[in-house]
DNA sequence: ATGGGTAATATGTATGTACATAATCCGTCA
DNA sequence: TGACGGATTATGTACATACATATTACCCAT
């Protein structure tokens, strides 16, 4: 006799979400009834239930129950490759190009972001990342020095910002907000592309224990970069 | 006396790879040992470690033990929010808009996104989306008939195909890619925009049960559009 | 009616126990 | 030496039970 697991359960409500006979708003039998129907612990309806809620398919609260939500468009996974990762996956040759470095004052847009001072100086580095022959990204970038001091004495020429601070400051959180524009005339000399072609652009702003560490703007030839996102199905 | 909640045993491992007491590559105490050094139940530390596990921060191997991971970036969240429920958040005003609707036979790129033979037809739709008086968003879209017969009588004069698909097939796979590219005559006449001018361009592909339900290609006018995505926080 | 306090209840989580499963270790045999 | 197979072991999961906690429902006093 096969002991029903939580992913039963879990399939099963799932599967009735799906075809229709639990719909958006309706409430979902509590734990001790499904556990009854399934001959099987609460325990185990617990964990089927719960890592449905995490998946966003359900969502529960203490003595309300269990509630179906509305097939709202789920959140999409987007994976954020490091640079030279994502140039290497494609064959070509990765190199990195420190364009400058110098410790100044932020413009003010940079130290809000960064939650700086007037008068706070901050690490500044522009750097090209290149895939053979062509200009991936050019990347401009400002450091907290107040977060991350030893940044002051690392070797950016050797080791591009990414991935030194991916390697100095781990599991931090990052925000990153996509758009398009057009190249002005410094940009698209850098990329090596027409002034006024379109441009992918990446600011990328990085936190760690609430505190920024870093906000970097990344552009990229509109012609080539693409970004992939994909939802996860909910079993 | 407070019992030890699984919320703390993963706080401690995570403070300890964050404070580098335990360094990638490192293996983290058995689960017995660490119920033991906390004075709790195995199956307290078991949801810690699992969920630290889910949450990309460490590996688990039965008979192997848990290992911490190296700290690569890790996936970011991005909301992918409905046409209407982004421009109705901005307060202005939503608008939909259908431009054509006929079925006919896709080209070859479309057909081969949809899984469809060389003379299947398919839906057409092409429509925009405005945001008060500017357009936010020009749609144009193929629908796979065999999977979504029902979508043959939907009237999509009413209700955007997005927002129908929502409900009619709820729980799907999604795939989003993300460019920048130039506007076309086309495009920049139903943009409202200059021909020439940056857009922003996500192409989305939709799936359940493995089948392909559509293809659509979202053209937004570079200069407004923004996508953000974020890392959620391991703890 | 109305506001506040209390009982009822569904979910949340900890524990001890038991068994399942996968992967490694290690000894045996060819 | 090397291939195979069983013993070992860490994680994975189920269960019965107990208590914690958030929220609702309800009742009573004003």
């Amino acid at each position: 006799m096969k002991r029903t697991s939580y992913l039963d359960v879990k399939a099963v409500i799932l599967g009735q979400i799906r075809g229709g006979e639990l719909l958006p708003g309706d409430t979902v039998p509590g734990e001790q009834a499904l556990a009854g129907q399934f001959g099987c612990a609460r325990v185990t309806v617990n964990r089927a239930l719960r890592e449905l809620a995490e998946a966003g398919v359900v969502e529960r609260r203490r003595r309300a129950g269990t509630r179906v939500l509305a097939a709202t468009p789920r959140d999409a996974e987007l994976e954020v490759p490091s640079v030279r990762a994502e140039i290497e996956a494609t064959g070509a040759e990765y190199r990195y190009e420190l364009l400058s470095r110098q410790i100044a004052t932020p413009p003010g847009e940079v130290r809000a972001a960064l939650g700086l001072g007037a008068r706070a100086r901050a690490l500044h580095l522009r750097c090209r990342h290149w895939a053979g022959s062509t200009v991936h990204q050019f990347e401009e970038r400002w450091i907290n020095l107040e977060v991350v001091p030893s940044a002051r004495e690392a070797d950016f020429a050797v080791i591009g910002p990414n991935d030194w601070l991916i390697r100095a400051m781990p599991l931090s959180r990052v925000e990153h907000v996509f758009s398009a524009a057009s190249a002005d005339e410094t940009e698209a000399t850098l990329l090596g592309i027409a002034c006024g072609a379109a441009i992918f652009v990446v600011e990328r702003r990085t936190w760690i224990d609430g505190r920024a560490i870093t906000r970097a703007r990344l552009v990229h030839p509109g012609a080539t970069h693409r970004l992939v996102a994909r939802t996860q199905p909910p079993i």
